[in-house]
DNA sequence: CGATGACTTGACTGCTGTCAACGTGCGTGG
DNA sequence: CCACGCACGTTGACAGCAGTCAAGTCATCG
């Protein structure tokens, strides 16, 4: 199943806003999920009004209630530090999902804020968890999308740990163009909807040296960046820079199950 | 429910090998399921015989097909980064679930070898995905257990992104402390099952200065380590060290469900 | 048009990695 | 039992990458 599955779904024109037509259709949870079941998906769902430049989606320690999947724009979640110190700790673009960090304790352990316009999807889990029991595909999808995030940090542990300053911004930048490409955007031209700060906030450098990085990035033929506009000229040598596996992930590779 | 409700399981005679008395029991997969489920659960889990020294348990690449529990003993999880260069992920102590980022992909992304002679539990994940579907704690358990780790990545993430090579040696070693607790050992000895040069790998330092920090420590009296052997004198300055909230949980906090 | 915030660039410092030598404990074999 | 080898760990010297401080540029917005 290469194409997109539209067809296989009923009229979208009887659903408001449904999970269907809502882009994270092959992204987010949907997969394994048959007509009926995405309705009754789509029932639990809230679609809220979009957050503004710098809202709080959800802010530390709120009580956890919902997931959320991003639809459009971008969320940045972070902690402080005692110090009040900001820790940046990930970026999320459409079609990913917020808050699985907090199931365990009940409480929201990071805050979630827009960098831009964004609008959400709520997810209220207590009905997710009831849906995920009676619709055996949708368990599997939460599952797999947990492991996914589990595996997606273990990756940025190692960036963290290993990599040097120049090789964790190669790998940031070729980690965003996949995950522009997935959504469907450009996987060579893109607008970083985050503050240079918050990105060297985030890789565990220091601004300057984000910003150095780009220049000589830029010098080195790589890429092109104008303020927030980033446009790869050649991929292949950043991944190389990045030192990483970057292993493009050509359609987010199958589903395991059997 | 703040006291152990031990009484509210059935004679654990009755039980081979079974959960309840694995030492698991509170700390795995186990909590809000009744007798009858456990049963249930508890027969889908194979017991393997022990690990030695240096074995694996997968490697990377291997088929996912189950979830292990560290039952006794340690172990390391790890990849090799394309040039040979080894990239430890982990350490997983008793009560540990293994194997959680291999879901999404249906295979192993790290191998998992032991430190010493380990013993674990074998959890076949589709019997465990069945099972879920029809015991709701099971469920909600496995969802909390994978929030955890998600959890536990992010903080290592700002270990490894913001903090110096002394906070993030002393983290480090309150983290294994907590970990030591819970499990029902002293929190203030213990001893390392890893290697210097593991430590350092795990941590992004030089073995060097893994070890140098060691004596450090030892000199400005925080703790006292004899090789593998580690004495915490000054837990709570340790704490303080780390620059982190070592908000020490006391019972692994409460559970969220209603 | 000026103010403000974001970004860039430069100079300098220091933490931590690298290289290297040495110490220590343990297992093996004479 | 002792000598040896080997892996692991400790300590020292030195260097380089990236952080900090500081100044300057650019874009956006009131």
């Amino acid at each position: 199943m290469p194409t997109r599955k539209l067809e296989k779904v009923v009229s979208l024109k009887d659903i408001k806003v449904a999970c269907q037509q809502c882009s994270l259709n092959e992204i987010c949870l949907p997969v394994g999920v048959d007509q009926q079941e995405l309705d009754r998906l789509d029932a639990i769902i809230d679609r809220k009004r979009p957050l503004t430049r710098g809202e709080h989606l959800f802010r530390v320690g709120d009580p956890f209630q919902s997931l959320y999947a991003v639809r459009s724009g971008s969320l940045k979640t972070y902690t402080m530090s005692e110090d009040g110190q900001e820790q940046v700790m990930g970026f999320h673009l459409p079609g990913e999902i917020v808050g699985l960090d907090a199931i365990a304790g009940g409480r929201h352990p990071l805050a979630a804020r827009s960098l831009e316009t964004t609008s959400v999807c709520e997810i209220p889990f207590v009905d997710l968890e009831t849906l995920s029991a009676q619709i055996p595909g949708l368990q599997h999808e939460l599952l797999r999308v947990m492991s996914q995030e589990i595996r997606d940090d273990e990756q940025n542990m190692v960036i963290l740990g290993q990599k040097s300053a120049e090789e964790r911004l190669a790998a940031f930048l070729v980690g965003l163009s996949n995950r522009f490409r997935r959504r469907g955007f450009s996987a060579t031209q893109f607008n970083l909807s985050m503050s240079r700060s918050d990105i060297g906030n985030y890789l565990g450098l220091a601004l300057e040296t984000v910003s150095r990085l780009f220049t000589r990035f830029q010098n080195d033929g790589l890429l092109r960046v104008d303020r927030k506009h980033i446009e790869l000229l050649d991929r292949e040598r950043l991944c190389e820079f990045s030192g990483a596996q970057c292993a493009q992930p050509t359609s987010r590779s199958a589903h395991p199950q059997a």
